[in-house]
DNA sequence: CGGGTTCTTGACTATCTTCAACGAAAGTGG
DNA sequence: CCACTTTCGTTGAAGATAGTCAAGAACCCG
């Protein structure tokens, strides 16, 4: 899952179906904290998440990280380079999944359908990524953090009342990582926007988008509108 | 191209050999300034770049631009994502590529070997755009330029004498909207490596690298090392 | 050679990070 | 089940890095 504005829209829509096989495939549950892969394993099965969040992260030798996607129902992860993961994958939230063997995606005479899905899967993450060069190289904290809540909301939100609902499974040090940011910053500007009115936040993981205007608004950089 | 450490050497000795059936499906030559496509345009064609130098952007609405990846010879340029270019490409340096159809890459049959070139390609572009994310996400001015310098070393670099030579026929702004950042930083990160006898700044567009191990130190984080 | 653009440099400012302390939440063991 | 410990999140103050604004230098093009 990246964050971004512009093309978030065009996903709402289009829910991947690769359910033709599941059970010749093989799904599998993992719990929280399980890791599913990482860098530089050999790559054997690609993933397609049903329920649950997943985790994938970069490390730099000095200890910095990157968290390159959160996984959510929908996504498709471990796509190979050379062969290879390029990124380490655990859950965060206990997650099902169904596992496709990588020549389902190399080898297109195997299953046509399912290598047209993950093809497309894959070039839909491209598109993703480069939204969210944007969000990483162009925007400030502030912005970060308000296209982060507006997508999830468009994503995985549910409603509540007049409003919308997010969960946060993942820490504010693993929205820091995606972000480029710190968790003080996330912190500050989650603050900042309470005190706006434009979010409430129930419970350290659960956030109320009482304005989505204002969010979607602070997200493309215009300030923060008070209530 | 994009620019990171860790990956990158893995890319040397691979070169995509997309030239089998050239004439076919026809070459073409792009002058300075023209574009390839813009933003939104429906795909018809990927390019394979046999010479040159392209630049893929995105803009945000009020103007912050950012410039997603340049494109050099063994660069595949133009995936689709929804039928649809989620950049706009233009070229820096007359380049010359090959066109293949769209379908050539969402249909396997149509020509099987270079279906799966450009698929392996589009799962590069993936690890390659991580590997970004990294850099973007986490790295110091002077280490984001320095990274760059020393990918397209690697990438590009001609020998000169017992150094090696890079031409960066990009402006400072392009540099600096690659890695995020404005272009006094980027200048005064070159003026810094310049002093530390790191780099040598021949022409503004030629960078001599005059101690490759010391670029390579920058740009991993380690602080500047004096010649 | 001249005019316009691009690049560099300097001084100042803003934003984000760092360091530090405190409070809340969650996990552990009696 | 409660006290204890540890982790995680928030807040504040100080500091650093990169951005902004402005001027001058180098470069490019006609």
């Amino acid at each position: 899952m990246y964050v971004t504005i512009p093309t978030e829209k065009e996903a709402l829509g289009r829910q991947i179906k690769l359910g033709t096989k599941p059970q010749a495939a093989g799904g599998a549950t993992f719990k929280a904290g399980a890791y599913l892969y990482f860098e530089g394993d050999p790559v054997e099965r690609l993933y397609a998440v049903k329920s649950g969040v997943l985790r994938l992260t970069r490390l730099l030798l000095d200890g910095r990280r990157q968290v390159i996607a959160f996984g959510y129902p929908g996504d498709i992860v471990g796509f190979p380079s050379d062969g290879l993961h390029h990124t380490d994958c655990d859950v965060l939230v206990e997650t099902r999944v169904v596992a496709y063997p990588r020549s389902v995606l190399e080898n297109p005479k195997a299953d046509p359908l399912l290598h047209q899905e993950l093809l497309q899967a894959a070039l839909r993450e491209i598109a993703a990524m480069q939204d969210h060069f944007l969000m990483l190289g162009r925007k400030s904290a502030a912005e970060r953090v308000a296209s982060f809540l507006h997508a999830l909301s468009e994503r995985v939100g549910e409603d509540f009342g007049p409003c919308r609902r997010v969960s946060l499974p993942m820490s504010r040090v693993d929205i820091a990582d995606f972000l480029g940011l710190t968790t003080e910053t996330v912190s500050r500007s989650l603050t900042q926007m309470r005190k706006a009115n434009v979010i409430a936040i129930n419970n350290i993981h659960t956030v109320v988008i009482l304005r989505p205007e204002a969010l979607l608004g602070m997200s493309e950089g215009h300030g923060i509108l008070a209530a």
